[in-house]
RNA sequence: UGGGGCGUAGCCAAGUGGUAAGGCAAGGGACUUUGACUCCCUCAUUCGCUGGUUCGAGUCCAGCCGUCCCAG
């Protein structure tokens, strides 16, 4: 329970069901050692009260993990070490893949639980026909975080349940007023929950030593245009923030770490045509055999688009889109459906900008 | 030193007598369990300076300063 609506309700309507709840809250972040201020959003202290006021409400057992130490040599070093090589890390998806489904999994398998539950709105189902669990979109599409779960093996998600998936956003905000909970208004949106300053180069200076250090800003021609501070500082597509006067804006196209170069140029220049994925998981088939049309995402909270899926031999595939997409960053998650259902994901790892 | 051009917000740039467009940048907000995108709002009592003409000047005139180009 992370002290929000979401997990709030997905705890009230499994005590309902009549299943044995524990509550738990997972302390993710000690602010003391990464030199953080009070207010972490997703760790802090008044989210774990909240959590606790919640439990207690519903009469639940109430336990706070500390996975601080699993989440910084998995989730952070992660983060850290993908921003170093240039890559734009997704952490949200590292934390559910090593933390929730990690560390809270395992301690919960530990205590004797059959499943975990969480307030993520995505659906799962066991497919009699081929003998795997499936990831569904949540029934609430506005709300879909299918997303963010499509790390998920079979046996994680075998050990899984997900009371929200047929719920919308504003009955489940609704079920909380009801029940009078603290967490009913909290607000959805939060920040990285282990930079809550949002000051990811600081972050980033505190974890390894070494300085971001600023560097010359050029457009695909190669003429100078400005300067940057620090690559970390951007990604693939980005607008805010380089502070250079044009005639017409500019975005984020490239970055050349071993130069400490920031690329920039016109929305045209960031239509990718295909992209390779590594580090692939897949869900609804053991793995992909031959080409397949499919739907993808490379963001969260984004229409699907259509394209083919290639299997690679090392495991991972390449999709070629119908239509050229802006802006795939590599080290973010792609993510292949079918319709509501998840059959694979990967890290994003190279990507293509010839015309199509 | 002559001749010509120019000098409007951080940058670019409309505006030729009637009370300062727009773009870029920047700041703020919305959206959002990652990075982004997007959207919304804000951003020159003032037009190099000083005088003058006029009911009224960024717009006309004079001088000065600055800058660029051509002559040299």
């Amino acid at each position: 329970m992370s002290g929000g609506v979401d997990s709030s309700v997905a705890a009230l309507l499994l005590k309902e069901q009549g299943f044995a709840v524990s509550g738990v809250h997972l302390r993710l972040v000690r602010n003391e050692d990464l030199g953080l201020g009070q207010e972490s959003r997703c760790c802090s202290l008044s989210d774990a009260e909240d959590a606790r006021t919640v439990s207690y409400r519903l009469g639940l057992p109430f336990y706070v993990f500390d996975l601080s130490g699993e989440f910084h040599d998995t989730v952070v070093r992660r983060f850290v070490d993908g921003y170093s090589c240039g890559e734009t890390p997704n952490p949200c998806m590292d934390c559910n893949r090593f933390i929730k489904w990690g560390g809270l999994l395992r301690r919960a398998e530990t205590l004797g639980c059959d499943a975990i539950a969480t307030g993520h709105y995505a659906r799962i189902r066991f497919d009699e026909e081929s003998g795997r669990w499936l990831l569904l979109r949540g029934k609430d599409t506005a709300k879909d975080q299918s997303y963010f779960l499509s790390r998920l093996t079979q046996h994680q998600l075998s050990r899984t349940m997900l009371p929200l998936g047929e719920l919308t956003k504003p009955e489940v905000r609704a079920l909380a007023e009801k029940a009078g909970f603290v967490t009913a208004r909290k607000r959805d949106s939060q920040d990285l929950c282990f930079a809550p300053d949002g000051d990811y180069a600081a972050f980033y200076e505190r974890m390894t030593g070494k300085p971001v250090l600023p560097g010359n800003i050029t457009d695909t021609e190669g003429n100078l245009l400005g300067h940057h501070r620090g690559l970390i500082r951007y990604t693939p597509g980005q607008h805010r923030g380089l502070g250079i006067p044009s005639d017409k804006p500019l975005y984020v196209c490239g970055k050349d770490a071993a130069s400490n170069t920031l690329l920039v140029g016109p929305p045209e220049s960031l239509l990718v045509s295909a992209l390779t994925a590594r580090d692939c998981n897949y869900i609804a088939a053991t793995g992909l055999t031959e080409p397949q049309r499919v739907e993808v995402q490379t963001r969260y909270h984004q229409k699907p688009q259509a394209g083919t899926a290639f299997p690679l031999p090392d495991g991972g595939f390449q999709v070629q889109f119908d239509e050229r997409q802006r802006a795939p960053a590599p080290g973010q998650t792609v993510v292949l459906y079918d319709g509501d259902t998840v059959l694979a994901a990967g890290t994003i790892d190279q990507t293509e900008k010839k015309n199509a």
